[in-house]
RNA sequence: GCUCCCAUCGUCUAGCGGCCUAGGACACAGCCCUCUCAAGGCUGCGGCACGGGUUCGAAUCCCGUUGGGAGUGCCA
């Protein structure tokens, strides 16, 4: 429920707010996590406050070194810049595993943990046996020391356990529902929820703010807090981002890759504008909307409850529009990765930067990602169009079509070579045959661009040039028999 | 199964008891503009999951139902 009598007042802190950003190495940034990370980062910048990147690599199966560098890159071009001065880290959560150990070691002192001598299968067999699913606490009270192989438990007391949530309110737990969960495990090494805690606790965290599924860590984690003697931090759990299933995004079956996005065109600006309009919304009825706006505008305890489907049209849509919203200039500049010579279809030395800064104000409004332009201006760079030959052969069906096209392309050789006087021609020669503009430039642009849809024709022609252009004619007319 | 979370157009959202005949955006459809395709402009389509309360008044508060989701690891 979005009622404001459920919210709350977030705990007054003292002193600088902390936020932090925790992802696990992987491979590739996550959608989602960029979310969280802008969530982050937009408060630590609203507040004055600090964001910390931890790198959460004690999985060690999956941990990578080039893999830090991406999630740096990625976050850097999300604008979370790491020379920032709200910029704290990157940690490697690896290099505090004897703090964790310590902590531990602590807890066991203090009675909120124990040993227990169980194996995996074993507790299987037992939660079996009674019918009650999860560890029962067997070795509670049985006083076992450290041992090889066994797992050091938290004590769970009983009560319940309220966790105070920026965006959800008040969230009960009653202790009776959580197991006595492991903290170190049997070859001694900590687990998440134990490493998480004392992280956060050693880099004084004060908000931790990260997607819903950790909700159901955070009773425990709260319980840790407290038990390491530390007041708890402002918890705040974000709706998850889902499919068109309704189901969290998963790497398996969605395209969640930040880099991919970026690398198909999407620029940073639309991205990160169009992932804040997701769970919250600016005030007013734009959602394009200046990231100094968002800044100043975004609170936690407007974030919707309920989860967000990423759709991948929207963010088109918004891509586009920040496309259009460029300067000509700055849009050939952000252009430019798409038409270096690995990516592009032409020979390099084709390539006529003064070609495509002239077509380029008519390229901007037809595409909404970067990696749709080279198709768009290919037909101005390479020696012989790639003909569709469908298309092809759609515009020559026409009677009319070769013998007009034969003499639009007599008179384009002598005509003043502009844009006006090129139109000219084709409405003239159309005219006398009654065949309308719209219809008689197709056969003309598939032989000058191969297909039948593209930037307007005659300023394409103009910086095409007259020798090419009746070239190209010439060639087509030869195909059409 | 158990624990927890969630529920406004197809989608993302506005809404905080009367400004709601429920607003905006994407998508979709139509029209205008137009050398194709776009862009742009206009119009349309379309929603408070259901049932009970509370109240003079409920999308908004309460309860229940149904439906979705997450978690349930010696993963993170």
């Amino acid at each position: 429920m979005r009622g404001a009598g459920s919210r709350l007042v977030s705990t007054v802190v003292s002193g600088t707010p902390r936020y932090r950003f925790a992802p696990s190495p992987t491979g590739f940034f996550h959608v989602g996590g960029a979310r969280t990370a802008l969530y982050n980062w937009i408060l630590a910048l609203a507040n004055d406050g600090v964001f910390v990147l931890r790198i959460e690599d004690t999985d060690e199966s999956r941990n990578e070194p080039q893999w830090t560098q991406g999630i740096l890159d990625a976050l850097a071009w999300i604008g979370i810049d790491s020379s920032d001065p709200h910029f704290e880290g990157p940690y490697f959560q690896s290099a505090n595993a004897a703090t964790h150990v310590e902590a531990a070691h602590k807890l066991l002192a203090d009675g909120h943990a124990y040993y227990c001598d169980l194996t995996s299968e074993q507790i299987q067999e037992r939660a079996k046996a009674s019918g009650k699913p999860g560890y029962d606490g067997y070795s509670r009270d049985r006083g076992l020391t450290a041992q090889p192989g066994y797992s050091l438990r938290f004590r769970v007391p009983t009560g319940t356990t309220v966790v105070i949530d920026e965006v959800r309110g008040q969230v009960e737990f009653d202790n009776s529902t959580i197991e006595d969960f492991v903290l170190l495990r049997g070859n001694g090494t900590p687990v998440f929820n134990l490493a998480n805690v004392v992280d956060d606790v050693s880099m004084k965290i004060t908000n931790v703010v990260r997607a819903e599924e950790h909700l159901p860590n955070t009773p425990k984690q709260q319980m840790l807090w407290q038990a390491l003697g530390h007041p708890v931090p402002s918890w705040a759990h974000v709706p998850v981002l889902v499919n068109e299933q309704r189901k969290k995004l998963s790497k398996r079956r969605d395209k969640v890759a930040l880099e991919q996005y970026r690398d198909e065109g999407v620029v940073a600006p639309a991205m990160v504008n169009y992932l804040m309009t997701l769970g919250w919304a600016p005030t007013g009825d734009t959602e394009i909307v200046e990231f100094a706006s968002i800044v100043a505008d975004f609170k936690l305890s407007s974030v919707n409850h309920s989860s967000a489907f990423f759709d991948v049209k929207k963010l088109s849509a918004f891509n586009g529009e920040y496309l259009r919203k460029m300067t000509v200039e700055q849009f050939v500049a952000a252009c430019e990765p798409w038409l270096a010579p690995d990516k592009a279809p032409w020979p390099a030395d084709r390539f006529d930067q003064s070609v495509f800064l002239r077509i380029a104000p008519h390229v901007q409004t037809r595409v909404a990602v970067l990696s749709e332009v080279p198709a768009m201006i290919d037909f101005l760079f390479m020696a012989d169009v790639v003909i569709d030959s469908a298309a092809f052969d759609k515009a020559f069906a026409a009677d009319w079509a070769r013998p007009l096209t034969r003499l639009i392309r007599d008179q384009f050789a002598t005509v003043d070579w502009n844009p006006e006087a090129l139109k000219n021609v084709v409405e003239v020669v159309g005219a006398a045959s009654d065949v309308k503009l719209g219809k008689l430039q197709a056969p003309v642009r598939v032989a000058m661009t191969g297909r039948s849809v593209g930037p307007p024709l005659f300023e394409s022609l103009e910086v095409l040039g007259r020798d090419e252009t009746l070239r190209r004619i010439d060639a087509a007319l030869t195909r059409a028999g």
